[in-house]
DNA sequence: TCAAAAGTGTTATCCTTACACCCATGT
DNA sequence: ACATGGGTGTAAGGATAACACTTTTGA
């Protein structure tokens, strides 16, 4: 180990930037800011002037969108050998994940937002299990598998894919959104595989045909995709929900907002009961008739129940008193 | 938002610093690996020769110290302004949680495995609440609380202090080892805070008697409060303490090795059952003898369940069939 | 009247937690 | 005999998932 903690030792040119997965949910989709005709996610160079990461980062975004960014939270930091720009500089990236509410008009540079499913078509469950995981990935996957080069390897890739693609009675996995784009990736699924310096590739490795999905620029949909998982994961010990809906909700409005991040539906009666027996919300008295139907209560997030508890998950058999 | 997301933008030098908390188990107590008199964690430069950091980190551990890496994640990447270094360059650093099983002799520098209650004494539960935190946290903390501006704030920190050090009919909660690090620092009850150029204290603020613990240099006590955290929620829905054993241990072993990592005890009937209804272990057929007692079966992880199941939280009523 | 959405009641099942108890070995 | 650790049985309570049903509005 060096034994000089905290000298600065990089003997290279390194730049540090900054990349936002902001995500918004409107009129039932999950969306995300993008730029550069939606093939890349925003970013900015990381700036001294900033007292620290974060605070760069929410100072940044407030800045250039007006929105108001209500959570963030750091996701990954990339560094890998393919991400050295032109003049050979080392580029680190490291990326967050913003929740804010709805999309006011921004109109800087030609930022746009997206639903997230247009690049991972394969995520959204929400009525049942898309046909293209049959029609478009199966056969990509299968091929992937029998090119293994023996049988215990074509097992194991064979239980990989069904585990996490919910096949051969395997229970979905709304969680698994980075693996599932790995798998891809490495399966070369993905046109981003196929570009740079891949030594696999220039190996003269098959190439199969793309599963559906936008692409994106370098590595984008890989953080993309390490902020859906995050965020999916989140929402079920955390009440970060709230951060992407408007101060009064109806709880099916609320519901919905949870069905387009988790990409599955939810059983009505029951999320009622989980919300309010939780208490994370109470009543404003006042109700909505925007959906046809009979009028819903509106409710309005408890911001205490954010310093009365602290929710985790509790797994195990702690021993009592 | 800056357009474009792959120019290298960073105007001034910046340097990447890998930071490591290295874990192992070792007789019931948890370590993690020092240096500089162990007031340090270890840290070296990232270089670019690395295919990414991660595989970076691995290797470079792997070589310096001879330990099998068994696992590695990255924790988190900090860039506060206060890391600037004496030539004003600002530093980034990236830490990474590994863990091992047990320590050969290592002897590179001055390494050193330290328990981590030594750094973080209210951290132990083991033996139910420690009676420093009444002793030596209550009456700093009960001053922090009283200098709020006023009422409200007062009773914010109350509620916040209570909820983190489980005071005033609180639970304990082991997995905010981050954000009790954090209270306290804020509090100016570490002396980390008292360090370089903050500006609270410069401004006058009042100076309390420090808490028990050991200090580290920079902010490395912060990165391994984010290492414990981060492995104590992890041991709960992920198979991680395999990788802190031996080859075969006993179902005591095990639970010794999770109550250290968790600082709480689990209770021994309903912690067996846990682990075989999940069926992560597989008998040898031999026994172990060395406590004294009936001899205990000895038992072996079953590496298989990593690629049979992927281990998560379900929170969510998912919508059936 | 029907469709659409808002809600309530109830039950089967599983998981968590706790308590009580017996087993095998060394001193 | 007894201390120490190994190991089993079981029951209460709570959370989860599923099913069936009523209510209130607009078209």
């Amino acid at each position: 180990m060096d034994p000089r903690p905290t000298t600065s030792s990089a003997e290279h040119d390194i730049a540090a930037d900054l990349v936002a997965v902001l995500v918004a949910v409107t009129s039932g989709d999950p969306r995300v800011l993008t730029i550069q005709d939606q093939r890349a996610l925003p970013s900015g160079p990381f700036e001294l002037a900033h007292r620290s990461l974060q605070s760069g980062l929410r100072a940044w975004v407030e800045r250039q969108t007006r929105l108001p960014l209500g959570y963030v939270e750091q996701l990954y930091t990339f560094a890998d050998r393919d991400r050295a720009d032109a003049t050979g500089k080392h580029v680190i990236s490291i990326s967050y994940l913003g929740l804010t509410r709805e999309q006011p008009a921004l109109g800087e540079h030609e930022a746009r937002w997206r639903c997230w499913y247009d690049y991972f078509p394969w995520e959204d469950h929400r009525a049942g299990p898309p046909p293209l995981i049959e029609q478009a990935l199966r056969p990509g996957l299968r091929a992937w598998i029998a090119a293994a080069s023996d049988r215990a390897a074509q097992r194991g890739r064979r239980q990989r894919a069904a585990m996490l693609f919910g096949l051969e009675d395997h229970a979905w996995n709304e969680e698994l959104v980075l693996q599932r784009y790995e798998l891809l990736y490495e399966a070369k699924l993905i046109p981003e595989a196929h570009r740079g310096n891949s030594q696999a590739f220039e190996l003269g490795d098959t190439v199969r045909p793309a599963a559906p999905g936008k692409p994106m620029m370098l590595d984008h949909r890989r953080i993309l995709a390490t902020g859906i998982a995050r965020l999916r994961a989140k929402i079920k010990y955390h009440p970060v929900v709230f951060e992407l809906m408007p101060d009064t909700f109806t709880l099916l409005q609320l519901q919905r907002c949870v069905e387009a991040l988790a990409g599955r539906q939810v059983h009505k009666p029951n999320f009622r009961r989980l919300i309010e027996q939780q208490e994370l919300v109470e009543e404003t008295g006042e109700t909505s008739q925007e959906a046809g139907g009979r009028p819903a209560k509106l409710f309005r997030f408890r911001r205490t129940v954010l310093a009365e508890r602290a929710i985790s998950g509790t797994k195990l058999p702690i021993s009592g008193a």
